[in-house]
DNA sequence: ATTTTGGGCACT
DNA sequence: GTGCCCAAAATT
């Protein structure tokens, strides 16, 4: 009898075997429908041999209830599934779920109504319809979307449709999406990039595993360049899969996308609507999708072909999730390419220690893009030592900085002002009784957001608003803000600068590809003439006109204790800082700083890149940090704290003793209470040679906790709260 | 995770 | 004996 052994979606569940049915065809990867008890749950079937298996007789078993109208999931993800599992400590089912990730497409075809003008008027014509009528000019859409796009509502519209002057139209709802078409623009390449794109090229004809470091200053055009060979791959027929680390990045890149190749690539990110996602999917699934750019869940994606992978911005932390399975998507993507034996391009302008260290010793292949594009110069970068240059009382910008932006006021320039804090102020504090207004569910002060009169954690969401007295002490007016956000700062240049035309540039002001796409529309138009932001504006914009960047604090990324804050401080600065004199007029640099003599501003004010990956690299081995030697942390959590301690000093109390490995903790986390959970920490220090994983999980594995206890693994941390 | 089973206990 | 609650076991 036929029996296959599945991979059921479900957390507590090991792999269970079932009876193929006579007729039913399956194979390794196909995705089938298993009875579980009363119910009926997903699985894949996988090779029985790469999975533990239990001996339940033949005769006991239950047949397989059916196989899911989607092509069988490939050996390449397959592996590529067993080792995300396997490497960061997570169950086979949690990691195969984010391949299938989209429930929709799982079942077979169907359609979609959208609508579209008949030409045809309404016996009646009212403002709204006439509106309507007028913003759907050569649309189709569903009646949600052409509600949306025509500003009414969606009674305006059935109206219309009942007066025949929209008409509904039967579509496909896996339908294809436009053909990229490789040679639709010539590319113009200097001399350094087309001998980049050149090997690249050469190594998608390759069809093997390849990776690659592109290590190019900020400005050289590495996407230009890395677009070449994929469209070497398209010309083969081959899939392309770019990993992009924010939304709000996507849509510079489909700009230039779509002026190279002649069309839109397929967009994959977890705010996709269902009907987008199960498009997206199927196509990529029969490999009729030919470029795919996403966030990091696009990684996990069933790739008919795959022909190259390209992670750009490779050294960006948000690569890093955070919940769930913790995975780095610049490692996974290392390794799809491995399996899938197609070549990586991991590009940056500020790559990961990791990765330099990768290619210092051969892994990887280095492409150097050493100029900027066109000839422009690299900024030139000056530290304001704060300690000397003082601010005025209230004040966070040095007069040098102002007059900087002054300057570029008078000559029609613009001027970028970069700090890492959302919000008007990062504390509210009484200043009659110094009550401080805390996060009831997290350890954080709540921000103080004067946009939206508003006082927010920033961690679990937590809002309330401003009161106008202290719920301490009932005294009015005495509440105070502490520190600056960008909001605040935006202020200061209003107020020291009343003739500037400031803009907020955040996650809050820039929430949707639309508003981003104003924003930068507004900046091209020289509507804007200093922009204040956070992160979010330190890369992927291109604006000529941006001559002068200054960083309102650069020491703030080195406080809190973070294993990489340094290497961290050094990216973010050097990538606002390529930001400035992206056109033909030169750009300058600004750091306030309150530690000149550190040695990451010394590095960054005199442009020696090397001397700070070298001295940064040292430290690394000194510490036995990666890539020298390997981290990892747990964190156990519960909604009580009695219990999280509980269930902490428990698995203290079993820990390994291994020679080359450290384990430090429990100790209390230092975000101890996150989201209404209290949470203790071990943090794990291992050489090289360690089995790390291997070690965590017989240790964790044999513990029993209470129902509310988690313990979650994180391996390569990022974030040390 | 969800469902089933079985034991202990109060009530009839 | 029956109903009810909760913990433990099973789910292929």
């Amino acid at each position: 009898m036929n029996r296959v052994r599945c991979l059921v979606f479900n957390a507590a569940l090991g792999p269970l075997d079932y009876k193929v049915p006579d007729g039913m065809m399956v194979e390794p990867g196909s995705v089938v429908e298993c009875p579980l008890g009363p119910r009926t749950i997903v699985g894949i079937v996988w090779e029985a041999e790469r999975l533990p298996g239990s001996e339940v007789p033949s005769e006991k078993l239950r047949p397989l209830r059916g196989v899911l109208p989607v092509p069988p999931l490939s050996a390449a993800l397959r592996r590529l599934i067993e080792w995300t599992a396997d490497y960061y400590v997570a169950s086979l089912a949690s990691v195969a779920r984010m391949a299938l990730s989209s429930g929709g497409a799982l079942k077979g075809p169907a359609s979609i109504t959208e609508y579209r003008l008949t030409g045809g008027l309404p016996e009646r014509m009212t403002p709204q319809r006439q509106a309507a009528l007028e913003a759907l000019e050569g649309e189709q859409a569903t009646i949600r979307e052409l509600a949306g796009i025509a500003g009414v509502s969606e009674g305006v519209l059935r109206g219309l449709v009942n007066q025949g002057a929209l008409e509904p139209v039967q579509v496909d709802s896996d339908r294809p999406y436009d053909a990229a078409r490789p040679d639709f623009a010539q590319p113009e390449l200097s001399e350094d990039q087309r001998e980049v794109a050149d090997r690249l090229c050469e190594a998608v004809r390759a069809k093997s595993f390849a990776p690659f470091l592109l290590d190019g200053v900020t400005g050289s055009g590495k996407t230009e360049t890395y677009f070449e060979p994929m469209a070497e791959a398209l010309r083969r027929g081959r899939q392309v899969l770019v990993l992009l680390p924010e939304i709000a990045l996507t849509e510079n890149f489909l700009h230039r996308f779509e002026e190279r190749f002649g069309a839109a690539p397929v967009v994959w990110h977890s705010s996709l609507k269902s009907t987008e996602r199960r498009r997206a999917w199927r196509n990529v699934a029969s490999g009729a999708a030919q470029v795919v750019v996403g966030a990091r869940s696009a990684l996990f994606l069933p790739f008919a072909s795959l022909g190259l992978i390209v992670v750009d911005e490779a050294h960006e932390i948000s690569f890093k999730q955070e919940d769930g399975v913790r995975y780095n998507a610049r490692d996974v993507a290392v390794m799809r390419a491995h399996f899938e034996q197609v070549p990586v391009v991991l590009a940056s302008a500020t790559p990961a220690i990791e990765s330099l260290q990768m290619a210092e010793s051969g892994v990887y292949e280095k492409l150097d893009l050493p100029s900027r594009f066109g000839g422009a110069q690299l900024p030139s970068i000056a530290t304001i030592d704060l300690t000397e240059e003082k601010p005025g009382a209230g004040q966070w910008l040095a007069h040098r900085l102002v007059d900087g932006i002054e300057e570029r006021l008078a000559r029609g320039e613009q001027s970028l002002l970069f700090l890492n804090r959302r919000g008007y102020a990062p504390l509210t504090l009484c200043r009659n009784c110094g009550f401080r207004f805390q996060c009831p569910n997290c350890s954080a002060w709540l921000v103080e957001h004067r946009f939206t009169q508003r006082l927010a954690c920033h961690h679990c969401g937590h809002e309330t608003k401003q009161p106008e007295t202290c719920p301490e002490c009932g005294e009015p007016d005495c509440l105070v803000a502490c520190g600056p956000g960008v909001e605040r700062i935006a202020d200061e240049v209003a107020e020291r600068l009343p003739q500037a035309r400031v803009f907020v540039a955040t996650s809050d002001t820039l929430n949707s590809p639309g508003r981003a796409a104003e924003f930068i529309a507004q900046v091209e138009a020289g509507a804007i003439d200093v922009i204040v932001g956070t992160q979010l504006v330190t890369k992927g914009f291109h604006f000529p006109e941006l001559t002068l960047v200054g960083v309102v604090d650069a020491d703030l990324g080195l406080e809190g204790g973070d294993l990489r804050a340094g290497e961290r401080t050094y990216q973010q600065v050097a990538q606002v800082a390529g930001r400035a004199g992206r056109g033909a007029k030169p750009g300058e640099v600004l750091l306030q700083t309150r530690h000149p003599e550190a040695s990451v501003i010394v590095a960054l004010a005199a442009g020696d890149r090397d001397a700070f990956y070298e001295a940064e690299t040292e430290a690394r081995r000194h510490a036995g940090a990666p890539p020298f030697g390997r981290w990892a942390s747990i964190i156990v959590s519960s909604e009580d704290d009695a219990e999280a301690r509980e269930a902490a000093h428990r698995i203290g109390g079993h820990r390994p003793q291994v020679e080359d490995l450290v384990i430090f903790g429990p100790a209390p986390a230092p975000m101890a209470l996150l989201r209404g959970r209290y949470r203790y920490r071990f943090l794990i220090n291992a050489r090289r040679n360690v089995q790390l994983q291997a070690i965590l999980r017989r240790w964790l594995g044999e513990i029993e906790h209470p129902p509310g206890v988690r313990v979650g693994v994180d391996i390569d941390p990022y974030s040390f709260v």
